[in-house]
DNA sequence: TAGACGTGGGT
DNA sequence: TACCCAAGTCT
């Protein structure tokens, strides 16, 4: 694809930068739930479950209504339950995510009287708010000057200025920030930051680009956009397996309890044993899952009562079959134990 | 500061 | 199927 080479850059005429951006922006700026409230509870919502979470994902499959709906305040999501805001989580991954937004509606009420401050400093001190997440409320919230990079506005940004440099550096970081702080639309706040980051998710998507119909095509350096953003290189996925029992006695089936601090905390799976101990019993099920940097195989054994591995342990206990479907579980141990049941119940 | 933290959509 | 990685933050 030829790719038009410009000869300036973004800086070097600020003012026509933005002006293209959001005559673009106020033409082809999609309508999500979230740009059309200016209520910053609404907003943090919906930027926590962005994070490393696609559009798609949040809105598609109704996370973004139902939290919303469930927890309409910050007076509302203070007091709640691991388990009801879990539930309402669940199958979106992260999961501190969610209990830090609730850390933070703790602390608008007891240190703000219950009022997002439109102040910087005082959203990045609430937990799970980061230099990006304040950023987003001050702009998209309160439409207040303060600058973003995620992953969008980086790519963009790269591509503009045809820097080649790893963005996931401390200097380079430096830079976009100062960059994203420069440009910014500070008249225009809430429409420029948002305009960046829809570019971004547009014309200039990873990948290939469609660089033809950009906005601001008058004022993009690289020539290979598809090249950039550079980021060094990430860790080698480790492949590992994983035994889980499936132990059922009379109406119920043993499930365990993620503990304090692991991975998944409060959530149930089944009950996972050394290889050795049940290694020998037959596979019911096989499935796998990628979590973090692993590519996990989960098999699950069948287990009567009475073999050795199935005695309980600290955590586990043992759960009514008409009441497993209502826990907090993980998606594939949800899925393995739906397709284990299903296979059981028709052989009895 | 590098690694942990989840899941699913896109290719 | 396999791989990439997305509106990041915390420790």
């Amino acid at each position: 694809m030829l790719k038009p080479v410009a000869r300036q850059v973004p800086t070097d005429d600020p003012a026509g930068f933005r002006v293209a951006l959001r005559e673009w922006f106020g033409r082809n700026g999609k309508d999500y739930p979230w740009r059309r409230t200016s209520d910053p509870y609404a907003v943090l919502v919906s930027e926590v479950m962005l994070q490393q979470t696609q559009i798609a994902t949040v809105l598609g499959r109704g996370f973004y209504t139902r939290f919303l709906e469930r927890f309409p305040d910050v007076a509302t999501l203070a007091p709640a339950e691991d388990d009801i805001l879990l539930k309402t989580w669940e199958g979106l991954g992260y999961y501190r995510r969610a209990r830090m937004l609730r850390e933070s509606a703790r602390a608008v009420l007891e240190r703000h009287g219950g009022s997002f401050p439109a102040d910087l400093d005082a959203l990045l001190a609430l937990p799970g708010i980061g230099r990006y997440t304040a950023g987003a409320v001050m702009s998209f919230a309160f439409d207040r000057p303060a600058p973003i990079v995620d992953g969008n506005v980086a790519r963009v940004l790269a591509r503009l200025f045809d820097r080649a440099d790893p963005i996931d550096t401390t200097p380079m970081q430096k830079w976009l920030w100062e960059t994203a702080a420069t440009l910014l639309d500070r008249e225009h706040p809430r429409v420029f930051n948002s305009a960046l980051m829809e570019l971004g998710q547009t014309h200039c998507r990873p990948g290939v680009p469609d660089c033809l119909s950009c906005p601001v095509a008058t004022c993009c350096s690289t020539r290979e956009p598809a090249a950039l953003p550079v980021k060094a290189k990430k860790q080698a996925i480790e492949e590992i397996d994983e035994h889980a029992a499936f132990i059922r006695r009379e109406g119920a089936v043993l499930l365990s309890r993620q503990g304090r601090g692991g991975r998944r905390e409060g959530m149930w799976r089944l009950p996972v044993r050394e290889k050795g101990e049940i290694a020998a019993l037959p596979v019911l099920h096989r499935r796998k899952y990628g979590i973090t940097r692993y590519r996990v195989t989960l098999y699950v054994h069948d287990c009567p009562e009475g073999h050795p591995a199935s005695g309980t342990s600290e955590g586990e206990e043992w759960i009514a079959l008409d009441r497993w479907a209502d826990l907090v579980i993980p998606p594939a141990d949800r899925a393995a134990l739906i397709a284990v049941l299903g296979e059981t119940e028709e052989i009895a």
